[in-house]
DNA sequence: TCCTTCACTTTCCAATATGGAAAGCGATAG
DNA sequence: CTATCGCTTTCCATATTGGAAAGTGAAGGA
């Protein structure tokens, strides 16, 4: 197992929920992210811009029943990162976890 | 499975670190515990107080070789708090992970 | 007893991060 | 041409995190 590094791109929780949805579907609707994160436009705006600039999202506008929308998708090495990042976590958690599992 | 929830006690790394740690043993030294964190002596003795704070670390001096020494332990609260923690991270990743793991 | 060292603690300060409100901007509808 | 939608960007306030350095209590040495 890779343990991975901490990546500082997912220190706020916003951007690792970002990038948890975002793994999981190949492209995240702008207005479902800022539900899932709960923040408001400007602030998701922020967190994704943030992550095109490390290069681990994408952004694309399409235009839905008339009406631009944006997507997300995760680049490669921003599901590398967040594959690490998680691993690291769960690196850092593991035998505590084990532990809490048995007491 | 419970998911349990983020607790911003736990938001900053190096909290997160000093806790698992605690989580696998009955006490941990400030000196291991500022090695593990990485955190200068002030940093780490802020974090242990707001831990304390919150409740969910204790700390006890007993001397060992003539000099004093600060031991730091998990109270059940803070072991209930870090696995819920642990829990909601895992939650919000676990699809994900698996995701990255299939593909 | 006084001074020094050790092991933290507390104070002071700087840098960064996070979040929202509101203004801005391009695209589309009327 | 104007209004609205869907983000973006700007402006601002607050919180967090971190280190340096001074401070404190306990133990050791002269």
């Amino acid at each position: 197992m890779t343990a991975g590094q901490l990546d500082p791109a997912f220190a706020a929780t916003a951007r690792l929920q970002i990038a948890a949805v975002l793994a999981q579907v190949d492209s995240g609707e702008f207005s479902r992210l800022r539900e899932i994160t709960g923040v408001s436009d400007s602030v998701l705006s922020k967190h994704l811009s943030a992550l095109v600039e490390a290069g681990y999202v994408t952004l694309s506008k399409s235009a839905l029943a008339g009406r631009q929308r944006t997507w997300a998708s995760l680049t490669k090495p921003g599901r590398a990162a967040f594959t690490g990042h998680v691993a690291a976590l769960q690196a850092m958690v593991a035998a505590a976890g084990a532990a809490g599992a048995a007491g």
